[in-house]
DNA sequence: CTGAAAGCGCTTACAG
DNA sequence: CTGAAAGCGCTTACAG
């Protein structure tokens, strides 16, 4: 590092003192106008750029935000999507985000958990979006550094709470915490399938994981308030990471099975894809004989032909709304922020249609 | 923010100087082992965590790299995977990645530019990483900041430099830059498709783009080594975002034309899923009736039916070798290092094989 | 409206 | 091996 322009040197050539530079630079407090044009007219001339480190160091703010994805082996289209929106919102404020990524035993013990830099030190971060699939465990921890943050609450996994909770519960009720629920687009899918005529509807996607488990459950609600029988499907030989694969497989099962079956609701896109394909292979057509439905609207939804029909998840709001959440718990020194949920929104493509008569 | 135990707490409750506090942290010089013990047992009990902006500020170094992402519309795959990369170099060294987006117009003058908090302050980062699409102007403008970076040269636009230049040259040779080169893949892969006897092989993707200009230019180049009539064709009216309607479009283009087609070679793998799907439309088998080739090996390109043949771009290795060769710069305060080069890997999946004879 | 001074939390010569 | 002191680059009472 070279020696660099400090607000000193800059103070010293406009012939006034180094507080007069900051009120310049921070536009606070009243400045003689001739003595703000001699400073900026410096400033420029240096090409002087104000080291946010002093700045920090005596605000005892970093100006940054952690957004902590926890637990993946890769960044999925979604928690992509949701950083771009809390890169998008921070970009309107004086905080930029720093990635981390991170992984943890869920059963270590909070105390025994290996943090990663920006916990263990003060002063990179000033408060965390915590995304990815996330544990008890880890919010104990934060917990005890008096850590601000932010939970993304669709894909923390609570074994405790659950089985305590109400069965019927929507995913996460504790403080701070955004979630989306698509429960309501997806009744209204569902609605709109039985409207159509359709009494063998299956689901697909493995329900120990916590996101499809939400939505099998408004399945169940709404084959129940159908009197239509609920016919769950699994995978267990599928490669877990693959839905596609996954899709495929159970797809396949079903059609082994024999039993009827005229629409299958894929836990996500990638299920529903596998879900399209083994039909196809099967010489199937959809919809003409079967329906498939999706979740999350990823890009390559449509690339299924026909493309689709789905619910769209909001990522870039979820990122908006975590980044927004944070801050304000900053600047309210940690007060608690009541929980933000966001809708989805139902995206009627090809892939749907009344059933065959058979 | 409430006040936090600092090095002073700690040293008054061992009974030290702030200086010993300090070398038991780094473990800097020797230390009597009594007093560290000491020191680090206050430490722990205190729950004492070392405030980074006091460190950064006498040490003149952010630990601090700025991954900049210049002139996209979202984060696609390939970018997410570098991201990815540099944040998992990092996790090894004393530095986080800060994510910034930022657009910028190509034909603005440098000093024009409105610059993104991260460059027009000092202090927010070290370094930076400049991803995404870029041209002069932005280089330009970081030089005169003096700032450190490395390119990611593949998306490298430079229409004056690429007019001077032989046409042949490979992407961008300048120093301090990160590519990849699949070139050799491409050859490999084209080379096959020729040993299968193909003979009318068409190339589709815009080359207005540098990353598709790349690919047809060896594309040619092999046609002309076989004696084939290279044919390209692009879909001026196809949504440019969209390469799966591109390659529908084209696809449908050349279908249109009722020349003869044996193999497509998409100039990404979107585009080739959309050469899949029109022929699919119009009742082609692939590959039985043409072969369909790709680039990058997304994750969806195993959804088309048969998976796709690609080639399979490096995007953790890019990262990780941006990361590494960015600091690697800053160790050395500057110094030009030589690019790096990746090469890329020829995946081979069902959607080629011999041509039909008629 | 303005400047000298204190102080944010560290590291690092320097002197013992 | 250890501590007092200087100093990194700012902001902000405080006193004019």
């Amino acid at each position: 590092m070279q020696p660099h322009i400090t607000i000193k040197d800059v103070a010293r050539k406009a012939k006034v003192g180094i507080a007069t530079v900051s009120r310049v630079l921070n536009d606070a407090q009243k400045v003689d106008p001739a003595t703000r044009q001699r400073v900026r007219e410096v400033i420029r001339r240096l090409g002087y750029r104000p080291n946010a480190t002093g700045r920090r160091l005596v605000k005892k703010s970093t100006e940054m935000v952690s957004f902590l994805l926890c637990n993946r082996e890769f960044m999925n289209p979604f928690h992509t999507g949701v950083l771009y929106g809390v890169e998008r919102y921070l970009s309107g404020t004086d905080h930029d985000v720093v990635f981390t990524n991170f992984r943890y035993d869920p059963n270590a013990a909070p105390e025994s958990l290996v943090l990663p830099r920006i916990l263990s030190h003060r002063g990179i971060a000033d408060g965390f979006i915590v995304s990815g699939t996330n544990y008890p465990n880890l919010l104990a921890a934060m917990d005890s550094l008096d850590a601000a943050y932010v939970l993304f609450g669709n894909n923390f996994v609570d074994k405790q709470a659950d089985a305590a909770r109400a069965a019927d519960q929507l995913p996460e009720r504790r403080l701070d915490t955004v979630y989306y629920d698509d429960g309501e687009a997806e009744r209204q899918m569902l609605e709109r399938l039985i409207g159509m005529g359709h009494k063998h509807i299956w689901f697909a996607g493995d329900v120990e994981m916590p996101w499809f488990l939400r939505r099998a459950r408004v399945y169940r609600e709404m084959m129940h308030k159908h009197s239509i029988v609920p016919r769950e499907i699994s995978a267990p030989g599928a490669d877990q990471r693959d839905y596609a694969d996954y899709g495929e497989q159970a797809t396949a099962r079903i059609l082994e099975s024999g039993e009827p079956v005229t629409a299958i609701v894929g836990g996500n896109d990638g299920i529903a894809y596998g879900a399209w394909r083994a039909l196809r292979r099967a010489g199937r057509s959809v919809p003409g004989d079967i329906t498939v439905l999706g979740f999350d609207d990823v890009q390559e939804a449509s690339w299924t032909d026909p493309p689709l029909t789905t619910v769209r998840v909001p990522t870039h709001d979820v990122g908006v709304a975590c980044a927004q959440m944070l801050l304000e718990k900053l600047k309210q020194s940690g007060a608690p922020q009541p929980p933000i949920v966001l809708g989805a929104q139902l995206i009627e493509r090809g892939s749907w249609g009344p059933p065959r008569t058979f």
